[in-house]
DNA sequence: ATCAACTAGTTGCCTACGCAAGTTATTCCC
DNA sequence: GGGAATAACTTGCGTAGGCAACTAGTTGAT
């Protein structure tokens, strides 16, 4: 914990300095950017992310009053909507991707074999999994 | 970062359960429990712990209040402190351990092999190092 | 078709905690 | 041994975020 306290914090402090985000928010951005176009539900982006749903209701707010992401209607579902970046939103993704990368190398992978990244990969992978389920 | 955030929150509910404690405050008093009767000063608890000095002295506050552990003045030092763990906080720890134990257990350590909880926990020793270098 | 049980997202309340500035004690240099 | 620079806590302030309760919409059973 004292470990993964610390390179969330470092991280944190990186990803202030390339897209001026909170960590918590620039892995929001990140995971919607892989869902794409068509975006993503709350429930969803809760999931994969570090935040329960309210407090992923409150990041969504902020995101959005800085246009970067935008909530839309669900077509499918009244109750639910739809949030995908913004054109905005890919720009700071993209923009800030070269600093997080090298945050995420001299914060972590750095410290670590090559064998290490691949049993913690895949380990925590399942870690996450389950709590999924 | 996800898997470590369920973790994290799985072992606070589990630490709730076991010793009416959030994690951080378990984990503090299990830090003064290994450095004994003699106590530990505020800064080297921090930097021990996933808090901050700041955070630390609120934590320490709280637990004082409750009694688990006492603040004494610093013989070598008149700006610093010594905390200890009183005899109600050792019996805390003890009778928390058992349930902390298995929480480790199900939130972590079964869903990894026996290599994979050596490569972890060797390259996470090494990143917490670093850090506090 | 209606009503109960569930799900999606939001909000009120509260607490923890980081940062930066403040206080007091120490060290070190001259 | 006197004064600047540093170190050990503390505190004021601000914010993020969890929990539980709420609203609105959906689904399924009769």
């Amino acid at each position: 914990m004292v470990a993964s306290v610390a390179v969330t914090r470092g991280m944190d402090r990186a990803s202030q300095a390339a897209s001026g985000l909170p960590l918590a928010e620039h892995h929001l951005l990140a995971v919607l950017g892989e869902a794409g176009e068509a975006g993503i539900r709350p429930t969803d982006l809760a999931r994969a992310s570090t935040l329960t749903k309210s407090g992923l209701t409150r990041a969504v707010d902020r995101l959005e009053s800085v246009r970067l992401i935008e909530r839309r209607t669900c077509p499918t579902d009244g109750r639910g909507q739809l949030i995908a970046l913004t054109a905005k939103g890919r720009h700071a993704l993209r923009r800030a991707a070269p600093g997080f990368f090298r945050a995420v190398a001299s914060h972590f992978a750095d410290h670590l074999t090559e064998r290490e990244i691949e049993a913690v990969t895949s380990a925590f992978e399942r870690i996450a999994a389950a709590d999924r389920a």
